[in-house]
DNA sequence: TTAACGTACAACCAAATGGTTGTAGATGAG
DNA sequence: CTCATCTACAACCATTTGGTTGTACGTTAA
C-alpha cells in the first residue's frame, strides 16, 4: 500500500496535467488500451507535435508511461497515478468530515477531545 | 442527487485551481472554518492581492464561496465541489477496472496470437 | 469627521502554456 | 539500399498565469 506523502510539485504536475480536456481524453483512451502517439494524434484538431507535448505533460505527471514497439511509442495510462490524485481529494474531504464531526460534538455540547488539527501554512 | 455531466471547461477550472500548492493550502484551511481573505493572506509569502487572485481562481472553479461579514469577506470551501473533482477520477478508474475485467475474460477464453502482455505495473 | 482596515481592481511584468513549423534520427517496408 | 513512417526536439509566437504596485471604495473605530 502506497501511503507516501506526495510533494507539492508532484501534486502540481498531477492536477495541471488533468486540467486540459485533450489530455483527459488521451488518458481515457489509453486506459482502454495502449495507443501510439501518432494514432492518438489522428483524432485531435491539432498537430502531431502538439499531441506529443500533451503526452509529455502526462508522462511528467506520471499519469502515462510509454513503451517502444518498433518505431512506435505506445502510451498507456497508469491507474495508480489517478488513484494518487484521488487520494489528495480524499484527504481534503476527510478534513471536511472531521470538521462536521467537531460541529456535531459542539452542538451536542460535548467537550472537544484533543485538537490535533495540523496547522496549515 | 446531482450527477450532472460536467462541462470540459468546468473540469478544466476545477483541476487548474487544484494545481497550485497555495490554493490547495487555502482550500484545506477553509474546510476547517471560514477565514477572511486578509487573514488568509497573512500566512503566505506574497502580497494580499496575490492571495486575492488565488481565492478568485478557487471561486471561479466553484471550490470556495465568499460571504460578507462587515468589511470582511469570509472564504469557505465547498466540499461538494471536491467531490465533483473526485468523481471525474472515479470514472477514469472505473474504465480501467472495466478493461481489466475484459482482459481477464479474454485470457480465460481465447489467448491472442499477438503478444500483448496485459501485465500492470 | 477622520483614520485605519478589508476589499476590489487596474496596469504592468516575467515566466509558463499551448499551439505552430521545420529539421533530424530511428525503424520497418519494398 | 531507398523511402515512407514514427518520433524527438528546437525555435518561434500569442495568450495565460502568477506575481507586483498603486488607487479607489465601503465599513468600522476613535
Amino acid at each position: 500500500m502506497v501511503v507516501d506523502e506526495l510533494s507539492d510539485e508532484s501534486v502540481d504536475r498531477l492536477f495541471h496535467a488533468l486540467a486540459d480536456a485533450t489530455r483527459r481524453s488521451i488518458l481515457r483512451r489509453c486506459v482502454r488500451g495502449e495507443l501510439s502517439v501518432s494514432r492518438l494524434a489522428e483524432d485531435y484538431p491539432m498537430s502531431f507535435a502538439a499531441v506529443q507535448k500533451h503526452v509529455a505533460v502526462l508522462e511528467r505527471a506520471g499519469l502515462v508511461t510509454k513503451q517502444r514497439r518498433g518505431r512506435e511509442q505506445l502510451v498507456r495510462t497508469d491507474a495508480e497515478a489517478i488513484a494518487r490524485a484521488r487520494q489528495v481529494l480524499d484527504e481534503l474531504e476527510a478534513t471536511w468530515r472531521g470538521r462536521v464531526d467537531r460541529m456535531a460534538r459542539l452542538l451536542a455540547q460535548d467537550p472537544e477531545p484533543d485538537d490535533k488539527t495540523p496547522k496549515e501554512g
